[in-house]
DNA sequence: CGCAGCAGGGTTTTT
DNA sequence: CCCTGCTGCG
């Protein structure tokens, strides 16, 4: 709330002065090194910019640039800017970076994601609408528990309601800014189960607000709702953001675009006569209204891949539609990756037929091919990659600057085993996050509650974390006493003697915890009505409230009793809990704990990666937007993966997952690898897997091919890895310096000139031919109505007939003799059990290894 | 009420 | 395979 006391209102800065910007001279430490359109995207001025900017083409710098160069020029105030960023890391780095340009004089900025502006709007007007400055933002865990208890009580499973599927309907209707009234407009009235459903959004959103709690995405939602039926409010942001910047524009969905929207709008012309302090004749224009904000949004069509939340490219697509007198800059010159791997990004994404036409180019040379291996299996897959890992680290390169990408996060599983075995440090982003660990949800509840002793998702939970002998039956009683008492949770807690159901023991449980509660209460709050008079108390940090709780509650000392080794590791975790508090308390001093919550609540996976760790990261592909690393591995590229099964039915799926495998490609700055594996094993069964289509889409001349998939699924060659090891001095690092330009920008693999380069044994040849013969048949198959190439046909290897049983020795074109020790599964599932004499003990699918069986 | 043991079901991506 | 939820027993 400082913010606002920054607005200097005797210095306000006339709004939308567009300076002779243009005139910039040279010797601008802020213009220097720019490109021409970069300079301009930093100069212009006008109503609204798009700045298409291509993969890697210094948007970030030419944002901060932007927004250093407003401030200097003294055409804003910091406090007039709002900066809308895709991560929290993505923020604070914004907001260094200007910091550093200017000097430091960047105090007042909001630079931040959509959702903690919107937290910190609603936290500030939240009593305008019934809500408590204090509120819960509910996580999808906790909107699903809330459904699950509404879909128990309307018995709507039998209409195959489910948590899950329920939170995903309500969540997409609430990114299009439609509530459950609005549902009910446009519902069949004949099918019970929009009826139903209509009947469970509004169960939901009643119990939310009785829980003085939003979910993900209400804090969009209702902050454009608040605007909307408070003018007053809008003209106050309206008037104090007079330069807003949106990244990643293509990802905003329709709240986030209507958002938008209500804070570009000129003031309310009644409410611009109440504004305190009053508005001055200079912030007014001809009409007697404070004008529209400028508007600058930043990205790129091609790295839209949030769809699936609502994201609508058309608000990109259609911005200079959208916002009249839009100036558009492109951006397309590429500073982050060399030719070969742009080519290649090129290649793909230019299968998208729908998109609108950009020509990223580089002037940083061919650099290294691409690499490509194909494994047997994703275990073999994942030993490559930690192989390979390690023989870049041997070469100089940094843990830090290698990142595994993949597009689900299950696949970190057999990745994670081999780096842990060949003792790489590495780091996984994303996945089971720290915060929703269940020992640290139920650490947190206690926190949340305090916050909010209205919350009973958040009650229910601290009630049985740690186990106390209070259960279900006891919860219900008092909140049933709660409800009928017009109490808090605490207060009803506190009351327990009243309520007849609970017996004596029950009784002095629920007492003690409810005493417990109080004194953190009053700790966090800072010793509240009771406190010596003249004494003002201060908040207590909230690491100390949290170390009450955890010594209280002895919760760590129960988890370390427990024998399991995966409890100590939860002990662990909350130690862990206490570390980030007081880490909080030391970097926010006396913010409170209400502030903490709310940055628990918001964070996202990037925002704990460290830059400075010196590990190697994991990541979805997702994750990894708007990152880049030197060497990059993308992992799993095949059929059913990348583009994921789930993905090709849906309209635009496919077009979808390519943007995703384009993010992917044009993150590598260096090096980048195309890893994939012939046999996947998916829920504990094996099958088959095929390369990925867009594997196809890249120029063969482009991609070494340490290992094809053509070796793998049919008979070809076993070649020694290492005689095809990195070649080239040994800086390894060294770029080539010869160009080859027949490979720029080429279109589909299909007619490529571009002759193999690599010393290649025929072996090799003709397994690329083999592969090049299946890719062909794959597309008639396809073509002729015979739907995607994922089964095993087409002439690769068939051993079904294979008798095999345990005791049998076989013999494998990788990995050399060994015996069977188990068969299991059936018919095109049945795997071997494998003791090579070589690797060890290898699981295959019969069907499709190049195995034989020998006799010694 | 709490725990252990079992059956069944689920596979995408996330602020 | 892994996590969840359910059941049945102490």
């Amino acid at each position: 709330m400082s913010d606002f006391e920054l607005l200097d209102p005797s210095g306000l800065p006339i709004g939308g002065s567009f300076g002779a910007a243009g005139a910039a001279n040279a010797a601008d430490p802020l213009l220097e090194g720019l490109n021409p359109s970069q300079e301009r995207a930093v100069v212009s001025r006008g109503p609204a910019l798009l700045i298409v900017a291509g993969a890697g083409s210094g948007k970030t710098r030419v944002l901060t640039h932007r927004i250093a160069h407003l401030i200097r020029g003294r055409e804003a105030w910091p406090s007039q800017i709002l900066a809308i960023t895709f991560t929290n890391k993505a923020a604070a780095e914004m907001r260094e970076r200007i910091g550093d340009l200017l000097g430091g004089a960047a105090e007042g900025m909001w630079v931040s994601t959509f959702h903690s502006a919107c937290v910190r709007i609603l936290r500030r007007e939240s009593e305008r609408f019934g809500y408590v400055s204090g509120f819960t933002i509910y996580d999808s865990a906790d909107s699903r528990a809330l459904l699950k208890r509404i879909i128990k009580d309307t018995d709507a499973a039998s209409y195959g309601f489910t948590p899950a599927n329920a939170s995903s309907k309500i969540s997409k209707l609430k990114n299009e800014l439609l509530d459950a009234s609005a549902f009910r407009t446009t519902m069949n009235d004949a099918d019970p189960r929009d009826r139903l459903f209509a009947e469970i959004f509004t169960m939901y959103d009643q119990e939310l607000r009785r829980a003085n709690a939003f979910d993900f995405d209400d804090l969009i939602g209702q902050t454009v709702q608040l605007f909307r039926a408070h003018p007053d409010v809008a003209a106050v942001y309206q008037r104090r953001f007079r330069h807003i910047l949106v990244d990643e524009y293509q990802d905003t969905n329709h709240a986030q675009y209507s958002l938008i929207r209500e804070l570009t709008r000129p003031t309310d012309p009644e409410q611009t006569m109440r504004l305190t302090p009053p508005a001055r004749a200079a912030e007014l224009d001809d009409n007697g209204v404070i004008p529209a904000a400028s508007l600058t949004v930043v990205g790129d069509s091609d790295q839209s891949i949030y769809a699936f939340r609502g994201a609508d490219i058309r608000n990109i697509v259609e911005f200079e539609r959208d916002f009249v007198g839009a100036e558009v800059v492109k951006l397309e010159q590429n500073y982050r990756s060399t030719q070969n791997i742009l080519s290649a990004a090129n290649a793909v994404i230019g299968n998208n037929f729908d998109r609108q036409e950009k020509n990223l180019w580089t002037a940083s040379g061919d650099g290294e091919k691409i690499v490509g291996f194909t494994g047997y299996s994703q275990h073999d897959e994942a030993r490559f990659v930690a192989e390979e890992i390690e023989d870049l680290h041997r070469q100089g390169l940094a843990y830090g600057d290698v990142a595994v990408f993949y597009r689900t996060n299950s696949q970190t599983r057999a990745l994670e085993e081999l780096l842990i075995r060949s003792a790489i440090p590495y780091r996984v982003l994303g996945g089971t996050k720290f915060y929703e660990r269940a020992e640290v949800k139920d650490a947190m509840a206690y926190l949340t509650s305090i916050a909010n002793p209205y919350d009973p998702i958040t009650w229910s939970r601290l009630l049985g974390a740690p186990k106390r002998g209070i259960g279900p039956m006891a919860e219900a009683h008092l909140a049933i006493f709660q409800e009928a008492h017009d109490l808090s949770f605490h207060e009803a807690m506190a009351r327990a003697a009243e309520v007849p159901q609970l017996g004596p023991k029950l009784r002095g449980s629920v007492l003690a915890l409810a005493d417990m509660l109080a004194r953190a209460t009053q700790m966090a709050v800072g010793g509240g009505t009771t406190d010596v008079e003249g004494d003002e108390a201060q908040p207590a940090p909230v690491g100390d409230v949290l170390k009450l709780i955890l010594d209280e509650t002895e919760m760590i000392e129960k988890l370390r009793a427990k024998r399991d080794p995966q409890d100590d590791a939860r002990a662990e975790n909350l130690e862990e809990l206490l570390a980030v508090a007081r880490e909080f308390d030391v970097k926010h001093p006396g913010a409170g704990l209400i502030a903490f919550l709310t940055e628990v609540s918001l964070v996202a996976a990037v925002d704990d990666l460290d830059d400075t760790s010196g590990t190697v990261s994991l990541m979805t592909m997702h994750t990894a937007k708007g990152l880049e690393f030197k060497a990059v591995f993308i992992t799993g590229v095949e059929e059913g993966l990348l583009p994921h099964q789930m993905s090709v039915d849906e309209t635009g799926g496919i077009n979808e997952e390519r943007r995703l495998m384009y993010v992917g490609i044009t993150r590598a700055r260096e090096r980048l690898y195309l890893t994939l594996a012939s046999t996947r094993a998916t829920f504990g069964d094996i099958s088959a897997a095929m390369p990925s289509r867009f594997l196809q889409e890249i120029p063969e001349g482009l991609v070494h091919w340490r290992q094809s998939p053509g070796e793998v699924t049919s008979r070809g060659g076993t070649q020694s890895r290492a005689l095809n090891a990195p070649r080239g001095t040994g800086g390894g690092y060294a770029q080539r310096p010869s160009r080859d330009s027949s490979v720029a920008f080429g279109g589909p693999s299909q007619g490529s000139s571009a002759a193999l380069q690599e010393p290649s044994n025929g072996n090799m040849q003709s397994a690329l031919e083999k592969w090049r013969e299946r890719k062909r048949l794959a597309k008639e198959a396809q073509a002729s109505g015979g739907g995607f190439p994922n089964t095993i046909a087409l002439g690769a290897r068939d051993n079904s007939s294979l008798a095999l049983a345990a005791g049998d020795r076989i013999k494998h074109d990788q990995y050399g003799p060994g015996r069977v020790t188990a068969i299991t599964g059936e018919g095109t599932k049945r795997v071997a059990h494998v003791v090579f004499d070589s690797v060890g003990e290898r699981k295959l699918l019969v069907k499709l290894a190049p195995i034989e069986k020998i006799t010694e």
